[in-house]
DNA sequence: TATATAGTGTTTTTT
DNA sequence: ACACTATATA
């Protein structure tokens, strides 16, 4: 492509930023401001325009679902040798580095990977070994110090030093041991494998200079969530030929939890004074409302850098506000309207996301999804490799790759049974740690171990004798064809297969999909190794698998939108004490930490292209009991002029409910409330600081009306024949009282058994 | 050693 | 509400 046709389709400052491809440049670009298209752009420029080979160009993401993105868009404007452009994420990167020179540091090149769930085994296994009291500091909380000081570069020397007192004294000690136990089984976690391949750049000049001399131009994409670990390992890279293109946007900051560090934007040109700074502010994505809204939420924030997006698109729709009694009505609002949607075809399923501050609020969506027959998929929360079944098989092959790596070999020595119990994991644990050698290694001299019987003897030999015998056919073996030896000779689909449960069923599904992402790994890898279908496994994440061709609403967390864009978003669980979260509104520092929440908003809103819908619940059941909320000072940040409350609200005085419709309306009351609260210039719900003190603002669910019974009783029994407008006649087994409504549970010939509620699923007896 | 039961504590967000 | 842990029991 030539230089004409790369700039063409570009805006002014787009182009500006293509073009600066020499020393540091600062790209600032706003939410759907086409950062992307920029990076993509400027890759073609290099190589294209300048000449520059494809090799020598390195592009960081953050998710491996941008860096796929950025590869087949980058491939389909590039002429040739767009294969060569490097597009990796920096754990993957870091991973791939760290293979090759493994042994300067003190690793092997099969070193394992541990995820969260690896890293909390240990430390409760360090907790046991060391007598300390988890009701004292807790493991997470002390794995979540230890993974902050790595992101910081701290090791546990300087942390010991850092922290005087005595708790800092004890985590330091805890926090060395952690580490100790990792380099023994050749493991890393997510934290080390930044930190390593910084160490590894710093101890061996050599090693840096080959990198530094391989990638002379450096793009790094959401910049502002990088941490002092990731900062470091980009500046050593970027080091000799300082050409070194960040892009990223102050007020889409919201990982500050993993230590990114908000000062690595904001400084930027405080540490390379020569920076060209780029700003990219006209907005592709949303209407004029949208934007609108979405400024006057963030510019309640200080100490950004200074900036108002602006739009050419259509002004749109207002954003809705949709106010509800708990949230189970919530849930039903948002899918009843998208169920009558698209069956009205206004719009496909793919085309909606709701979006939520925590994922325990996925499951009343969840519920109300399945009711309505609505194909959906909730992204994030429980992993699929964090299944215990995913878990117990790849913890086998691990062991077969990484012999060293103990956490694993512990994890299945008596998996299946074998009637190996925790006295003999603790005699062969012993022996390891006296004879300074892997829990795996003394498992194999079972016979020599101390206080073992000639029974747990010979248990442990058959699982060492089986490991060994996988381990001799592992070799040139496709890895599927090892997981299918593994699943064949622990019988662990048998065994599953006996308990004729649903939940069985489930986890040989997921046996199954394991297996065929193994036959996926084999088709897609250049050279497929054990050690590198783990790394694939243990660096994915759950948002890397979208596929945006088919038809789901998605349901997800605002962070794992970030990145994202829909037509229509729903923005749900908008309450003080839920969003922005009650942690940060009682941090020690609130602050700062609410204008994190409050970028997370930000992020939430600028996700949607046409229509965006914010609701909320006045009660809320949080970890079993239920609370009472306030509507989320975030919506009462945006004007009431660019918000459309729905065509029910009133005001009711506290503890009293108004009477809206028919004879004896509380009319005049309404509107006296109403006027008062518009004369007076500020938005009705603005005074929902008063809960308690006069009266609140309510905004009455249109879908169900206020005062209508919530349920009636169905006019079927248990026995009866009923018909589903999906699922056609099926028995009734059940009725129970679900609260808001009867739960019905009704056996279907052709579907199985389903629970749904009576009103919502309009069940006619036949 | 394996299993059933009562009791305990927890939740923000994730590569 | 739920998952995880400690304890009692077979």
């Amino acid at each position: 492509m030539e230089e004409r046709d790369i700039m063409e389709k570009l805006n002014s400052e787009q182009q500006k930023a293509v073009a600066a491809t020499e020393g540091p440049v600062l790209i600032l670009a706003g939410a759907g401001s086409g950062k992307t298209r920029v990076l993509v752009h400027r890759i073609a420029y290099l190589i294209d325009v300048l000449g520059v080979s494809p090799g020598s160009i390195l592009a960081i993401t953050f998710t491996n679902k941008a860096a796929d993105e950025m590869r087949s868009r980058v491939d389909s404007i590039v002429g040739f040798g767009s294969k060569e452009v490097w597009v990796s994420t920096f754990h993957s990167l870091c991973v791939r580095i760290l293979r090759r020179y493994a042994d300067l540091i003190g690793y092997t090149r099969y070193f394992s990977i541990y995820d969260t769930d690896d890293q909390l085994t240990l430390m409760k296994n360090l907790f046991k070994q060391r007598g300390t009291d988890p009701k004292r500091m807790r493991e997470k909380a002390v794995l979540a110090r230890i993974s902050s000081a790595k992101d910081e570069l701290i090791g546990p020397a300087k942390y010991r030093e850092l922290n005087r007192d005595q708790f800092g004294q004890e985590i330091a000690g805890l926090y060395e041991a952690y580490n100790t136990r990792l380099k023994e089984s050749n493991a890393m976690d997510f934290d080390d494998l930044i930190l390593k391949t910084v160490e590894l750049f710093e101890q061996h000049p050599e090693v840096l200079d080959v990198y530094q001399e391989r990638f002379r131009y450096l793009m790094v994409d959401e910049y502002q969530d990088t941490n002092t670990a990731q900062f470091r390992f980009v500046s050593l890279l970027a080091g000799k030929y300082r050409n070194l293109c960040v892009v990223g946007d102050d007020d889409q900051s919201i990982y500050k939890f993993r230590g990114a560090n908000i000062r690595n934007i904001l400084g930027f040109e405080t540490i390379f004074p020569d920076a060209e700074v780029v700003r990219l502010e006209q907005n592709y994505r949303s209407t004029q409302n949208i934007l609108n809204a979405a400024y006057e939420v963030i510019r309640h924030n200080h100490g950004r850098k200074s900036k108002k997006l602006w739009t050419e698109n259509p002004v749109g729709t207002k954003v809705r506000l949709r106010r509800f009694a708990n949230g189970f009505e919530e849930a039903e609002f948002i899918c009843g309207e998208i169920m009558r949607e698209v069956r009205a075809h206004t719009h496909a399923c793919k085309d909606y996301a709701i979006l939520y501050r925590t994922n325990a609020q996925s499951r009343l969506f969840e519920e109300k999804m399945l009711m309505a027959n609505l194909p959906y998929r909730i992204v994030g929360g429980i992993n699929f490799y964090s299944r215990k079944e995913v878990k117990d098989l790849l913890a086998y092959l691990k062991t077969i790759d990484n012999a060293v790596d103990d956490l694993q070999a512990m994890r299945i020595i008596n998996i299946p049974k074998r009637g190996i119990g925790a006295a003999t994991i603790g005699r062969i644990a012993n022996y390891a740690e006296s004879g300074g050698i892997s829990f795996f290694e003394a498992a194999c001299e079972a016979d020599r171990i101390p206080g073992l019987g000639s029974a747990a003897v010979r248990k442990v030999t058959g699982f060492t004798d089986f490991i060994g015998v996988l381990r001799a056919r592992a070799e040139g073996q496709k890895i599927s064809e090892i997981l299918k030896s593994v699943v064949e000779g622990t019988g662990y689909v048998e065994e599953l297969r006996k308990e004729e449960t649903e939940e069985a069923e489930n986890r040989i599904g997921n046996i199954d999909e394991l297996i065929s992402k193994a036959v996926q790994y084999e088709e897609h890898a250049s050279e497929p190794t054990l050690s590198g279908f783990l790394e694939e496994v243990a660096l994915i994440a759950d948002i890397d698998s979208l596929d945006d061709t088919d038809d789901r609403v998605l349901l997800m967390t605002l962070h794992s939108a970030k990145g994202l864009e829909f037509p229509v978003v729903y923005m749900a669980g908008m309450e003080e004490g839920l969003f922005p979260s009650g942690m940060s509104i009682n941090a020690f520092n609130p602050e700062e930490e609410i204008e994190e929440e409050r970028r997370l908003c930000y992020v939430g809103i600028t996700r949607a292209k046409e229509s965006l819908t914010m609701t909320s619940a006045r009660e809320r059941m949080l970890r079993g009991e239920i609370t009472e909320s306030r509507l989320s000072r975030f919506v009462r940040e945006i004007p009431r002029e660019l918000v459309d409350v729905g065509d029910e609200e009133v005001l009711r005085p506290a503890g009293r409910t108004l009477n809206l419709t028919g004879r004896g309306a509380d009319g005049a009351m309404r509107n006296a409330i109403l006027g008062k609260a518009e004369s007076a210039g500020r938005p009705p719900y603005d005074r929902d600081g008063d809960r308690g003190t006069i009266r609140e603002s309510l905004y009455v669910s249109p879908y169900k009306k206020a005062g209508t019974p919530g349920k009636t009783e169905p006019d079927f029994g248990v026995g009866d024949t009923v018909r589903h407008v999906k699922f056609g006649d099926g028995v009734v087994k059940e009725i129970k009282d679900g609260g808001k409504d009867y739960l019905v549970t009704v056996d279907f010939p052709a579907w199985g058994i389903k629970k749904m509620y009576a009103s919502f699923a309009k069940l006619k007896r036949v």
